[in-house]
RNA sequence: GGGCCUGUAGCUCAGAGGUAGAGCGUCGGCUUUGCAAGCCGAAGGUCGCGGGUUCGAUUCCCGCCGGGUCCA
């Protein structure tokens, strides 16, 4: 194989290859005095307060020298993508330039927007962020320069020789760095699927920028060719702007306003900057992992600086938790500004874990501030840069406000229920069992070191164990839901067959036509064309029926394979080559047409009624209800709910048109944008758009109407929170609605015939009723009082002796268990040597027995007594020994039951 | 998508197959010049909703609705 890392620059310029004898790593350097390889930890960074560059740079400026020196050397400047991949399903969030462009630029389906073309594209990463404000080097967001060319067979654009020729020359010529301070480091670099050789670029110990020739596909060494060869590159803005200004880390270099806003606040006093240059020379050589290599680096800035490790302690700790919030506040203003809403699932989640970690760090810095006013600072700064951000301005302070609230609550409530336990374990003298702080965790949202700190308060000791993450892992790890995909018929089977034509896309109102049937896969038939929708996209597939020489066959369901069409009938009877006559169930068909239509026109609705952060999360369409399912922060007001309803019905009114055209999927997302995503990723290069004049627009494979007017009635049914920041909506369209509304209104007027009152006035005839009731409830009970005490003189001169103790064992006519519990509950109290034994019986027999406390002493068992005495009565009873009840079917038996207990209770007390 | 926790008085929560409880709050009375506090008393509950098991379910089982939380 050819060595693909000996390029050109190297060979012109007289580089050099060296072994780096403390990485073991192959480098390319122009300075003779050069050993090692120059990038962290083999070295040191030597920039620090001693630039490499000609001038310091601005990340703004950083950026447009990057973008204009390659749009200078015929690269194309795009616009950045949103932090959230909206086009993928296998990642939430954009993590590199290359990003942009998976899985269908890189795969080779779809042409790039621009070739050869740069880009800066904020990229999200968490993965490290327990690095970040430590490391002097990491972030959550960073803006990735990255300059693609993709090259194809027939295209070819530069590969590895001008790739690094253009880095040269921009770390040289344009920014000024000198020649023999760039090392070529060489690597092999993985990921997303794709693999290849690449270099990475080191200046004075910071890597700045990654070079990548992706030409591989597969992982872990298990390489195929991929039919593009594609220049993947990343340039760390941040770090170039580091770098330019030789400040102690890259915080400092971004951030300044913010970090000065944040110490002043929290009224902490820059360290001194030898310190702080100290730290970040020593801070690149230590991958912080943990409390461990923290302390370690801790030591050795101490030693260095003459210094006890409490004190550079005290002085960094401060500050890292202010670069850490300067850089999580940049982050989250993107994830919401491009539309992210907080969650406990997918991207949301994520939003949610930076934004409570960023309110842990201002708790410990004991900034008052709220959130959202930091948040309206760092939204300040970056307005210059980014003015969408602006236009988002009001939903990311509001949502920010929000969780903000969320997490006290969360915080409080979690708070209280350590407090609870903490007092019952302090009252027995015992430490909290590990497997409480994983539960506590697990359920509760309550970090281990929470838990302490309220715990210990209570003087209950809590250890927390080194593995805490590995069992709060191992506690998950149980099982991995993986849903099957079902394949109706192999691959095989349907080899050599053409793509079916698909009439429903030239003519979405055709509910008859004629094919030719192609071939017969068991109950399954390919026609070579057909106006049969496919199940897809939230849109149920048609039914209909096949008809040949007078046969009819009955169409049960149709799906999509590849670019086939299989139609899955009910009976045989039809064979290859003959011709067929298609029918569609065209009712159906047209119900599910207009709820498909309604769908989008509600999405259009309710992002003007409730913001454009409004996402389609999921659609589900049916003939008689549908559900869409859409992103939002806190839950749908009946206000908000009736204005989307109201707009939705006004858009049919005014029968908008409803455009369906095929785009390139480059023209369309530039035209559009990645709204155009709601309904999820779609595939291929060609999109279908979905346009309804001024309203909605969508890619979307689905049957629509062409005017909105044909839709009819919309009707939201309900909202239902599926998932924290997922609302469903429910509704119905056309007949189904009217049908809906009809229902409604026949129960209403039931419900008012049963009230005996006219339809508006249901509500305050209900709610009388109810407060009637509940005073009836009242009075039943007073009167059972009553009732028990009128009994009390009747009943206790009947009292019997029975040995030392009495008893009462009397039938009460018609009296209700609690009356039958308040009488023998005032016998008992004035009586303590009572043994009271009631009955009655209408539809059930009801024994209750009760024994006053003198009874309890001398053995007597209520419970067991209304056990024996329920079984007489063909039932069953029990309680305890000073109450027991029971009862049983035959109320003919009462008497000889109640006779049962005495007896009952006489061998109790062996009498 | 998967898991765990949770719903009882206005609030915070206890209870547990057998007459629904506490603290705080509310209202009334006593005490006090007044306030705070104290004492005495009262009101306030479809025990989230619907099924099932049972003589009996707030409690057990199933389903639904609501809230919380962790992971991918």
């Amino acid at each position: 194989m050819r060595d693909i890392y000996r390029v050109n620059l190297f060979r012109s310029r007289g580089f050099e290859r060296r072994k780096c004898p403390k990485c073991g790593r192959l480098f390319w350097t122009l300075d003779p005095e050069r050993t090692t390889c120059g990038d962290t930890p083999c070295d040191e960074y030597t920039f620090i307060g001693n630039p490499p560059t000609k001038r310091r740079y601005s990340l703004a400026e950083m950026e447009r020298t990057f973008l204009k020196f390659f749009e200078r050397h015929g690269h194309k400047i795009i616009k950045r993508y949103p932090v959230v991949s909206r086009w993928r399903d296998d990642i939430f969030l954009t993590i590199a330039s290359i990003a942009n462009f998976q899985p269908w630029v890189t795969s080779g389906l779809v042409p790039p927007p621009a070739n050869p073309l740069v880009v800066s594209q904020p990229s999200i990463r968490l993965k490290d962020i327990d690095n970040v404000g430590r490391s002097g080097r990491h972030l959550t967001l960073f803006f990735m320069g990255g300059h693609h060319a993709f090259n194809s067979r027939r295209q070819k654009i530069y590969w590895t020789d001008e790739t690094v020729e253009f880095c040269h020359q921009f770390l040289t010529d344009e920014l000024g760095i000198k020649p023999e301070e760039i090392s070529y480091v060489q690597d092999i670099w993985e990921g997303g699927g794709n693999a290849g050789e690449d270099f990475e670029v080191i200046v004075r110990g910071l890597e700045v920028a990654t070079l990548v020739f992706m030409h591989y596909a597969g992982e872990g060494g298990n390489y195929r060719p991929l039919p593009l060869k594609i220049v993947d590159t990343g340039y760390g803005m941040e770090r170039l702007t580091w770098l330019s200004q030789g400040s102690p880390s890259s915080y400092e270099a971004i951030f300044a306003p913010m970090i000065e806003h944040l110490s002043s606040l929290a009224g902490v006093k820059m360290p001194p900057t030898e310190l702080l240059q100290e730290n970040s020379r020593l801070a690149g050589l230590i991958d912080i992992e943990g409390g461990r290599e923290l302390k370690q680096l801790r030591a050795k800035v101490a030693e260095r600086m003459k210094m006890s490790v409490e004190e550079v302690d005290s002085l960094l700790s401060p500050l890292e938790s202010i670069y850490a919030v300067a850089d999580h506040l940049r982050c989250l203003a993107f994830m919401f500004g491009d539309g992210i809403t907080p969650s406990n699932v997918r991207e949301g989640y994520l939003s949610r874990l930076v934004l409570r970690r960023t309110l842990d760090l201002i708790r410990g810095l004991n900034i008052q501030q709220p959130l959202s006013e930091l948040m309206a600072f760092c939204l300040e700064t970056l307005y210059g840069q980014f003015p969408e951000l602006k236009e988002r301005s009001s939903y990311i302070l509001e949502v920010v406000e929000l969780e903000e609230q969320r997490y006290r609550d969360a915080i409080a409530r979690g708070s209280r229920l350590v407090e609870r336990i903490a007092a019952e374990l302090r009252a027995r003298g015992e430490p909290l069992p590990p497997e409480k702080l994983t539960e506590f965790y697990d359920s509760h949202g309550l970090r281990p070191e929470v838990v302490k700190e309220v715990a210990s308060k209570f003087g209950v000791r809590v250890d927390i164990p080194e593995d805490f993450d590995i069992r709060v892992a191992k506690s998950h790890s149980k099982s991995r839901h993986v849903p099957e995909q079902v394949v109706p018929v192999p691959a095989e089977r349907l080899r050599g067959l053409p793509p079916t034509k698909l009439l429903y896309y030239q003519d979405q109102y055709l509910r008859e036509f004629s094919a030719r049937v192609l071939r017969v896969i068991d109950n399954y038939v390919v026609l070579d064309r057909t106006a049969f929708y496919p199940e897809g996209g939230g849109q149920p597939s048609d039914i209909g029926v096949l008809e040949a020489r007078g046969v009819k066959v009955e169409v049960q369901n149709v799906v999509k394979s590849g670019d086939l069409i299989l139609h899955q009938l009910q009976a045989g009877g039809l064979r290859p080559g003959e011709r067929v006559v298609g029918r569609i169930d065209w009712e159906r068909r047209r119900a599910l047409m207009a709820h498909h239509t309604g769908t989008h026109i509600i999405l259009g609705a309710a992002r003007r009624v409730l913001g454009p952060h409004v996402w389609q999360q999921g659609a589900q369409k049916g003939a008689e209800r549908s559900r869409l399912d859409i992103s939002h922060h806190k839950r749908i007001e009946t206000r908000d709910l009736q204005e989307i309803e109201r707009l939705a019905n006004e858009v049919v009114v005014q029968n908008r048109a409803v455009r369906v055209q095929w785009m390139n999927r480059n023209e369309a997302e530039q035209k559009y944008g990645f709204d155009l995503y709601q309904g999820g990723v779609v595939p291929g290069k060609l999109v279908r758009v979905v346009d309804i004049e001024g309203w909605n627009t969508q890619a979307c494979a689905g049957t629509h109407f062409q005017r909105t007017g044909e839709v009819g009635l919309i009707k939201i049914i309900r909202t239902e929170r599926i998932q924290d920041g997922i609302e469903r909506l429910e509704f119905s369209v056309g007949e189904a609605a009217l049908r809906h509304v009809q229902e409604l209104e026949s129960q209403l007027s039931s419900v008012a015939g049963i009230l005996k009152v006219p339809p508006e006035k249901v509500t305050s005839a209900a709610q009388k009723l109810f407060e009637d009731w509940k005073a009836a409830q009242k009075e039943v009970e007073r009167l059972s009082q009553r009732v028990a005490e009128l009994m009390l003189a009747e009943l206790r001169s009947r009292a019997k002796p029975l040995g030392r103790l009495r008893v009462i064992a009397e039938e009460v006519a018609g009296a209700s268990s609690t009356e039958l519990l308040k009488i023998g509950s005032a016998l008992i109290s004035a009586d303590g040597s009572l043994v009271a034994i009631l009955g009655s019986g209408n539809d059930l027999a009801r024994i209750v027995v009760m024994a006053g406390a003198e009874a309890v002493k001398a053995g007597v068992d209520a419970g067991a007594i209304a056990a024996e005495a329920a079984r007489v009565v063909g039932g069953g009873g029990g309680g305890r020994p000073e109450l027991g009840q029971g009862g049983g079917p035959k109320v003919d038996l009462l008497a000889d039951a109640l006779g049962r207990a005495k007896e009952t209770c006489e061998k109790q007390l062996n009498l």
